[in-house]
DNA sequence: TTGTAGGCGTTATCAG
DNA sequence: CTGATAACGCCTACAA
């Protein structure tokens, strides 16, 4: 593998008319630009790109944040997978680097060394949630004129770079749908109210119910975490309320086919004795039984876009891209119409 | 953001005594050590990675090189993201950094580049298959001694680092299996044969069905290539073998459910008119209607263990590390036994 | 169109 | 234990 110095020898030019071929800026005879890159060829050279990004000064890196979620393999989870395809189909098309970044549960967050030290030139955070720490973390970002962006998170009060979905919609549309099959009783099994989707989904919840003139009753929400094992567990209150609930909606899928194993194995089967609904539309909503009623999320097209802000404001200043947020779209399924309608009350 | 020469003038040590403290490696009187970490701290400055990397001559980070799958969001897909999880565990206890390295059609195999230009220090494989430019392109990595690991795949007559699982012994295992459950005439719907673990699961298919005195009918050896569509497709020329079909043995879950869905839309009733069977163990297995058979690999630790591997190597010029190769293992779910068995010929 | 030379922030070697 | 001082490989004015 020869050096910059051997080809420019090799090819009779300077050093500096090497880079000039590689980088193809400046304007340059031909005949040299081809002696350069025969010389090069022959002698296997290959710019460095250590060395370019430390005489650049930027990484040609942008990062993905991953929170820590124990006990869990992070990408075998359709959220996650899904963005994360977006972010890289994007990132690919950029030509630049795409870096993943484990948060680890020990250190307190702080993402300044990551620009600081120049691993990444922006970031991309995912499973964000509103946290102290993790608030202040970002609102350091912002201050010191970091690009990054948020996806499917929302900071109240914060003008963000962030693209998410409209799960107050979603979520007034799945219960809607709910009250129409004629279910009165609805229990909500959400999610933590640290992500703003939750709350989001709760408002949604709210409406709905408010609109159809149902009042609610707060000891039908319950709070998981969106694992499927919080759903399964969930599956106990459920039933301690059976008779008392006609259907549940789930805060994702995953909860929601917890919630039905549970269920199941105390003898309550969904969709029939009652119905079920989750969100996201993950491919495994799609193979439950009974499969699920759910909400459609464009997570993969999110991932993408939220590569594309992160590229559109990564060297300029201004970052006062408008937040975006995605339509969500209702997928009705058999989980939510009762095979066997309990009887009138 | 102060610099280090700020750092030293503020602390009253010379540029290279702030390095030293940094990297903790010569000892050092406390007091100054204190000094300097106290002017950093106050001036806010952290050494820069890219120059450390370019001054070393290392990346510290390691890529995942990712096939290229049309229309595939990757790690949507159980196998990918398993692995991937896998190395992202261990690459996060090494403190390295992850790049994902996504194939482009387009451009021909090469991964030189990535080590010369000191992008990566190592790479993992994913999805590699046997086509020649892609043993070409290993080859060469190998002829120039650059530290990589294949994971699921291996190259006849080539001694590389490489994490494998037994897929001869799971698919013999299932093949016994279906045999064991009454199923004669069992079809193979395998992956392409550019990819070791097909022609493994081919071995394991022949020796079982050899095994029980069953001669082998090639008709009802099908080649798809792993998608869900492709088994979908297949559904129909197995559907045309009916009746001389007792049970499909899928190459992996994918293609079984594709199966199952297609052979329904056709009218037979997987696990009922016909047993189904797949390979992986996904999550999504679990959920089909019925649940299926199929073998778990431990595609995680795999992925654990590749890294592992390349850490191990890397820096150190002795690469001869036996080849790895893992255990599968027989699920038993309800698609093979059938409910309602064929009648007696 | 091309050569020259300074600088980027660390590491590492060598004195002291 | 600490201070100078060469590399490291490339980029980029500035000159020619």
């Amino acid at each position: 593998m020869g050096t910059r110095k051997q080809v420019a020898e090799s090819a009779g030019v300077s050093e500096a008319t090497v880079s000039r071929v590689f980088n193809g800026v400046t304007p340059m005879k031909e005949s040299t630009r081809r002696r350069v890159l025969e010389a090069a060829e022959a002698l296997g050279y290959t710019p460095s790109v250590i060395a370019q990004r430390f005489a650049r000064g930027v990484s040609g890196t942008i990062g993905v944040v991953l929170p820590y979620v124990p006990k869990v393999h992070l990408f075998s989870t359709y959220y996650f997978s899904e963005i994360l395809s977006g972010i890289g189909e994007a990132v690919r098309d950029n030509g630049h680097d795409l870096l993943l970044l484990f948060r680890s549960p020990s250190e307190d967050t702080d993402y300044e060394p990551l620009y600081k030290s120049q691993k990444v030139d922006g970031c991309i955070m995912l499973g964000a949630s509103d946290r102290p720490d993790e608030r202040k973390a970002l609102q350091a970002l912002a201050r010191s004129g970091h690009p990054f962006c948020l996806v499917n998170q929302h900071y109240e009060g914060e003008q963000w770079n962030e693209v998410d979905a409209d799960h107050v919609d979603g979520s007034y549309r799945l219960v809607k749908h709910l009250l129409a099959c004629g279910h009165r009783r609805i229990a909500f099994l959400n999610g933590q109210a640290a992500y703003s989707n939750s709350r989001d989904r709760l408002k949604g919840y709210r409406l709905a119910l408010a609109e159809a003139g149902v009042a609610i009753d707060e000891s039908l929400l319950l709070e998981g975490n969106y694992s499927r094992t919080s759903g399964f567990a969930a599956a106990r209150s459920i039933a301690g309320l059976r008779g008392a609930v006609d259907a549940v909606f789930a805060g994702n899928d995953r909860m929601a086919i917890g919630l039905m194993q549970g269920l199941r194995e105390l003898g309550v089967k969904p969709g029939v004795d009652i119905a079920i609904a989750g969100y996201d539309d993950s491919d495994a909503s799609r193979l439950t039984d009974p499969p699920l009623t759910t909400v459609h999320v464009p997570f993969f097209e999110m991932g993408r876009i939220a590569a594309e802000r992160l590229f559109a404001c990564t060297g300029r200043t201004e970052e006062a891209l408008p937040p975006e947020k995605l339509a969500t779209e209702l997928i009705v399924r058999q989980s939510t119409a009762l095979a066997r309608p309990r009887e009138a009350d």
